[in-house]
DNA sequence: GAATTACGTTTACATATGTAGTCGCAAGCA
DNA sequence: TGCTTGCGACTACATATGTAAACGTAATTC
């Protein structure tokens, strides 16, 4: 389903995202310090993750290992769509509009965002 | 401050900046029964903002007067910002490619768009 | 085989948020 | 002048979230 998905959670399905399936422990290892959380904390996301279906996970022994059952690209697309929705009743344009403004383009950006234009134009 | 403002905090505020300003009744007049609040509610939400210095009271004899204080394009900014920052790491170029995928634009979005990138170019 | 370790599960507690009732007071009406 | 009404403040309570300890059990080590 799509449940939302809080900060920290999203943090360690970032994780799983980049590396699957790992343990509560190596996920633990990974973003716990850098967090400043425990593996006890870490173990609680996880769960609440599963609980969410957002995350799967399969007995190895007596230990589970985590893998995403949602996509990145498929939560990012919800996450921007919400915000455009919320923020810009649904223009991108209004977005994109607010972004550029603040010079947060680089030619980088405006080239790649041309070229993506060209090729979504009918 | 840049105190974080919930879903329907925002709600509030997108009334006054629609109209400004406005009694705790005006809100909830005006969008009270379209999200099933009660003046009560209303009266909650406009306490959390001030204390949030979100929105500012004026006394006006018995009652208040409230007014944004944040203006509507610093917090779409904003939130736009950490919405870049969190999912694609700053970079603006996959939030539009994101849209794009998704045939979110319009055409009138690409044409906005395009002319916006043609005059952010350096 | 006993002690320790490694796990997931359960429980805990604070703060944020959604939603709303109650209280006390001031103002207007009768 | 006493009653009603309108208003903000205070209080309340459920759920979500952040953060973590305690518990029970299985596995590994000595």
């Amino acid at each position: 389903m799509a449940e939302r998905i809080s900060e920290s959670e999203f943090l360690v399905l970032e994780t799983l995202w980049d590396t699957a399936p790992l343990t509560a422990t190596d996920v633990a290892d990974r973003i716990g310090a850098a967090n400043g959380w425990t593996l006890a904390t870490v173990k609680t996301l996880l769960s609440r993750l599963v609980q969410k279906s957002a995350v799967g996970a399969q007995a190895d022994g007596r230990r589970f290992l985590y893998h995403p059952l949602v996509a990145r690209d498929d939560h990012a697309a919800g996450e921007s769509q919400r915000l455009v929705d919320r923020l810009f009743g649904g223009r991108v344009g209004p977005l994109v509009a607010h972004l550029a403004e603040r010079a947060d383009l680089t030619a980088a950006d405006i080239a790649e965002i041309e070229a993506l234009l060209k090729r979504a134009k009918p």
